[in-house]
DNA sequence: GATATGTTTCTGTAAGAACAGAAATTAACG
DNA sequence: CGTTAATTTCTGTTCTTACAGAAACATATC
C-alpha cells in the first residue's frame, strides 16, 4: 500500500490544530516540523515512536529523528520505553505551565540574557572612553532595563508552578492588594 | 569621494550596538536592517533622515525606506520635520518601557491571539463532532491556558507604565505581600 | 558476530526572506 | 506646468534555513 496521504489518520479537529500550531512554531523559533510533531504528542493518549510519526505527518525519517532531539533538548519532549518494545517512544510534557516555563526560559536565554551581556560590555567601555554622553545615557537606560527585567524573571521562575497560576487567576485583585490600583 | 565604509561614522561602542540589535532583532522577529536603523535611532540624539541612515548603515535606500515604514508600523519610530528642511525626518521612541510594551502588545497579536482564536474553533468542533475524548481535553487544557495568559496580559497593559515598573521593583516583595510566599 | 532494527550524520535541493538597484510615483517649489 | 528632490514599488539576486533521501553508524537479539 502506499504511504498515506499526510495526516489522513487523524480527525479535523486534530489536523486543524496539527498545521496550525506547525505554522506558529515558526512565529516562537521552532520550524514547522518540530511544533507538528509537539502537537501531535500533545494531542496523544500514548506515547509515540517516530515511525508513526514520520507516517502521520509525511516527513522524512532524518527529520523527525532530528526534531525530536531538539524537543528534547528543549525539555517538552520526553523519552519513554514500553515494555516488550525495543523502540524510543515519545511523549510530550502534559502540563500546560510546565510547557509555558520551560519555553520562557529558553526565550529568555536566546533574547535576553546575549543582549544584556552585550550592555553591560558596552556601557563598561563608554565609560572608559568617556567619548559620547549622549550613547552612553541611552544605553545605561537600556542596560537598567534589561537588568530589572531579567532579576523579575528570575525571581517568578523560581516559584512552584501553582503560584504563578494563582497571580495569574487573581488578576487585578492582586493589584488592588499591592495598593496599585484604586 | 566613494562612499563610506558601514557604520564608519560611529564610534567603537555605537557599532558594536548597533550589529548587535540587528542579529538580535532577528530573534525578535524583526529583520536585521530594521532593527539595525532602530537602534542607530535609539542612539541619535537628533533625528535622522533617510540619506544618513543609508550612508551609516551602508544598506540600499529601498531598504530604509520599507524598514522604517515597518517601524512605524510597529510605532516605536515617529516621523518628525525639521523647520527648514523637507526631507522626513526619523526618531526612535526613546522610553524603553514604552518601547518594551509596544513590543510586547505586537509579540502578543502574532503569536498568541491567532492560537487563541483557533483553539476555540477547535474546541467548538470537538465539542459538536463529540468524537476523541482525549483530544478534547487536551484543547480544552490548551484553551484555557490561552485564556488565562491573554487576560493576564490585557489587565496589565491597560495599567499606566509606571505601575509595571513599580511591580518589577518590587520584586519579591509582591509575592509576600500576595500571601503567596513564606 | 550476523542480521535486523533503529538512529544519526551527511549532502544536495527547494522554499522563503532579505536585500540591492532600477524604475515609477508622489510632492514641493519656482 | 516644469523641474528637482524625496519616497515607494517593482524585479531580480543572494543568503539562509528547512527538508528529503541516502549513507553511515549504533544497538539489540539470536
Amino acid at each position: 500500500m502506499n504511504p498515506p496521504a499526510p495526516l489522513a489518520q487523524l480527525t479535523p479537529v486534530e489536523q486543524k490544530f496539527v498545521l496550525h500550531w506547525g505554522e506558529m512554531g515558526t512565529r516562537w523559533g521552532i520550524n514547522r516540523t518540530e511544533a507538528q510533531i509537539h502537537a501531535l504528542l500533545m494531542l496523544s493518549p500514548k506515547p509515540l515512536h517516530a515511525e508513526q510519526i514520520q507516517e502521520t505527518l509525511g516527513v522524512a525519517r532524518s527529520n523527525v529523528s532530528n526534531s525530536l532531539r531538539e524537543l528534547q533538548n528543549w525539555g517538552v519532549v520526553k523519552m519513554v520505553h514500553l515494555p516488550g518494545d525495543r523502540r524510543d517512544h515519545f511523549e510530550s510534557l502534559k502540563n500546560v505551565w510546565d510547557m509555558f516555563r520551560i519555553v520562557l526560559h529558553e526565550r529568555k536565554k536566546r533574547e535576553m540574557d546575549p543582549t544584556l551581556a552585550l550592555l553591560r560590555e558596552c556601557t563598561q567601555e563608554a565609560e572608559r572612553s568617556g567619548n559620547g554622553g549622549y550613547t552612553e545615557k541611552r544605553l545605561r537606560e537600556l542596560q537598567n532595563f534589561f537588568e530589572t527585567m531579567s532579576g523579575w524573571y528570575d525571581q517568578a521562575h523560581a516559584l512552584p508552578q501553582e503560584t504563578l497560576g494563582k497571580v495569574a487567576q487573581m488578576g487585578d485583585k492582586a493589584l488592588k492588594i499591592l495598593g496599585l490600583r484604586a
